[in-house]
DNA sequence: CTGAAAGCGCTTACAG
DNA sequence: CTGAAAGCGCTTACAG
């Protein structure tokens, strides 16, 4: 800066005004801002961000933090808020959390040591206090994926999964007329599974319909999770006619496994997945599942998180209730 | 900083090489260092980053440029790295290129700006100049895939994926006996299409095979160019028998359309896709398609950045052939 | 409309 | 082993 302010002849000052797109306040000469640009542009100078950082501008720089980024369910999202913060100027990082609590913190951390203007988090763990104590340590913008976060200085968006799950069970039951119907989870702790599992639990009871313990496998979210847990509900001495998985990659694992035993999907065991991704579409049979729209999550939360950052919003709190959707397709 | 300093009756220095896990040159005294660090837990104080970054220090971030979070084919490439940056306390920032020059350049400018220590990268047109330039600008390591990129001082990973194409269309040719065989590509001026193509045209050639120019259907690297892609082939007078598809996604949209208008797979129409993304296994019939491992690229080109950014490699360039494999399947 | 000077929060010679 | 001081590259009152 100190070669441009020279070449240009002019002070420091002076380049850092034509270059700050500073708030019109401060008038510079048309003359003077052409020759410094075009000094900048002669000697190709770029303006160092950790030190517009340090004297107490915009960091151009937000988070996300996802639980892993292999999961297809996460893409849309990320890719939306990638394209926002891309027409904002700003740089994205991403980090996993791999639906740890310990990650989810260290997230925290890394966010309070940049720091970054802005953060779209989806958190299992992380709680109210932990984002208001990260509100407090940084005045860190928040969007947040999930109801389970209800602090009122963090925008949220959020999928009603409770009632789909409630409802797509119904429809199991008063639809194709199934009675023995399991379900296969992830951790019961994530706010998530008791959402989803609490809406099959209610439409089981209000059918009078029994779940039988072993009928709820918990475990982890993975493709092998689904293939481990429909082989011991098929082995069971009554197994279930009827799946729901609480997301597509464990239906899909389910679908697999299933087809391995040479069972048949819909007429020996109807499955029913969570989120419509892509693959949901490509498997065969195409999965029966419950849509989520998380590029409109992003997309929502990304420009209510730069209205943050510009200070256009400092008090109201959005809250994007984007419905889910059932999608009958053939797996049950 | 300060804070802690008064706190703990020290000066900053002394906070600063205590925090700073400076190289043992400087001692400190086992008590001195106690008390500071118990005051920066009391405190609950975090170096900032950009302050440090700004003095001359590591900045602890990374760049990832991919062409598309949602293309899976990146997603074990990204992932490996994140791990590997996580393990070195380091942040990741990741941006898009969508296979555009305009897209790569401003990504290269970004990294100018900030700058960041090191980057992985995936260019489909940034050349060794861009390269090379980048390097003096910032003295940044770099990692690249694909081996176009012959930069002395630039790391790379990459597939034989044009010998691997050729190998595929000889097993088509003559363990099939297929003679009509088409290619869906995406943009034709790609280094990676020129390859696959390269081995695709050689091994038609070589068997005394002609490929009618209508027979290379060029578009992008969409699910919905392999659908278009295969409609029109499948449309002409005398279409082809056998398709070999770029990669995944065009193979996988081929595989649907063709369902679609009820061809049969692979009796009617044999077809091959490139990396093995997970959804090759999902579809039926199951993609025969050729392996690349970008979670081994990307492992070992984050090992290779870090080597470079500790300054353990200031000389060396490391080169990673990572041979592709045939996967016979069920389309093919 | 422009410039001289202070300061953001650190690290690192330099001195003791 | 520890501290006082300079400086990284910017921005922003303050003064003119």
């Amino acid at each position: 800066m100190r070669d441009v302010a020279h070449e240009a002849n002019v002070s420091q000052s002076t380049v850092s005004r034509v270059l700050s797109h500073a708030p019109s306040s401060i008038p510079i000469s048309e003359a003077t801002k052409q020759r410094v640009l075009a000094t900048v542009k002669k000697l190709d100078y770029h303006p160092n961000q950790y030190a517009r950082s340090l004297r107490g501008q915009k960091n151009r720089m937000i988070g996300i933090m996802i639980a892993d980024i292999r999961n297809s369910f996460y893409h849309p999202l990320v890719r939306a808020v990638q394209d926002v913060a891309f027409q904002h100027h700003y740089d994205v990082m991403i980090a996993n959390s791999d639906h740890t609590r310990e990650k989810e913190l260290l997230f925290c951390e890394s966010i309070v040591r940049r720091p970054v203007d802005g953060v779209i988090i989806i958190p299992y763990h992380l709680t109210d206090e932990d984002l208001d104590d990260l509100i407090a340590r940084t005045g860190v913008a928040i969007g947040a994926i999930g109801n389970h976060i209800q602090h009122p200085g963090v925008d949220m968006a959020w999928g009603n999964d409770g009632l789909a799950s409630y409802r797509a069970i119904r429809w199991l039951i008063e639809q194709r007329g199934h009675r023995r119907i399991a379900m296969i989870c992830a951790n019961p702790d994530f706010p998530v599974i008791k959402r989803r599992h609490g809406g099959f639990q209610r439409a089981m009871e209000e059918a009078g319909l029994s779940v039988p313990e072993e009928y709820v496998v918990c475990g982890d979210w993975s493709f092998e999770h689904g293939q481990r847990a429909i082989r011991s509900l098929l082995q069971l001495p009554e197994p279930p006619t009827a799946v729901f998985a609480a997301n597509d990659t464990l239906a899909i694992g389910a679908l697999e496994a299933v087809e391995e035993m040479a069972y048949r999907v819909p007429e020996d065991i109807a499955i029913i997945g969570f989120d419509d991704i892509p693959e949901a579409q490509w498997v065969r049979p195409k999965l029966t599942t419950i849509a989520q729209y998380p590029g409109e999550m992003g997309q929502k939360l990304a420009d209510a998180l730069f209205e943050r950052i510009e200070g256009k919003n400092d008090s109201q709190r959005c809250a994007f209730e984007i419905p889910c959707r059932f999608v009958e397709r053939e797996s049950a």
